[in-house]
DNA sequence: CTTGAACAGCAGTCCTACAA
DNA sequence: TTGTAGGACTGCTGTTCAAG
């Protein structure tokens, strides 16, 4: 069997540099791509359609929260995605795992669980820290599926002109930035106000922040999930 | 799906004229 | 001198349609 493909996707280069080596823990004959930013995402997806495993920071340029995650699993369904984050506190867990991850992995886990993690992800298992039972989904929750599924529908250009929306950049910013002309961003911002289903770029952007991440929820104090090995 | 062009509507700015 | 109303202008946004 050839070696697997993993896309590592951290803005840290310290920490990808780690989370690597932890894939190549797990995983010898694996074959890292990384990305910085979540333009890197979707390039790095593209360059690599049969990946078999992302490790995604839910905090990344270009990247709210669990946007990129809502993305990658509309357009890119079957590579499977562990959030690695240093947010630890369980609500964000199960948006996690409610948005459709595989495992998710607290950047304080040792090494060695980490790569314990992404085996067991591997092998078709999930990997998320015990949060305790909680079978029903919140409302905020389903409101939190409903607007992912909207988000996922978005084309990868779409997607990338929603992150230069929330990002504040004018149709003519974002139109430079990605090198195409302004009514060509105006034509994709009328698609992603229908597919999102708001009334003007406003709410679009508000839209696109609901699947953000709380800078308070770190869990830098209080109870902690656990991340056992199996 | 992506891109570009044409068009309409809205909001802000600038300038001018006029009254208090 | 100051405040305000009105018009022209400009920039930005959003819609629609057509082409590749």
């Amino acid at each position: 069997m050839a070696g697997h493909a993993v896309i590592v996707a951290d803005d840290h280069p310290l920490f990808r540099s780690a989370l690597r080596g932890a894939v190549e823990q797990a995983l010898p004959d694996a074959q890292v791509t990384e990305a910085d930013s979540a333009q890197a995402v979707q390039a790095a997806v593209r360059m690599v359609p049969d990946a078999d495993l992302c490790t995604l920071d839910l905090r990344m340029p270009g990247a709210y929260g669990f946007s990129t995650l809502a993305f990658l699993r509309g357009n890119h369904p079957s590579l499977p995605v562990v959030i690695v984050s240093a947010v630890t506190d369980p609500s964000v867990i199960r948006r996690a795992e409610t948005l459709g991850a595989v495992g998710y992995i607290p950047k304080s886990a040792p090494p060695q669980v980490i790569a314990q993690s992404i085996q067991r992800v591997l092998a078709g298992d999930t990997a998320f820290p015990d949060t305790g039972a909680n079978p029903t989904l919140s409302p905020a929750e389903t409101a939190d599926q409903a607007l992912a599924e909207r988000i996922a529908s978005l084309t990868p250009q779409q997607f990338r002109v929603l992150t230069l929306l929330a990002d504040g950049l004018l149709n003519k910013q974002i139109a430079y930035e990605m090198n195409v002309t302004e009514a060509t961003i105006k034509a994709h911002v009328t698609a992603i106000l229908r597919k999102l289903k708001v009334s003007n770029r406003t709410a679009a952007v508000i839209a696109a922040r609901k699947l953000d991440v709380d800078d308070t929820e770190a869990g830098l104090d209080g109870a902690q999930p656990q991340m056992t090995a199996p």
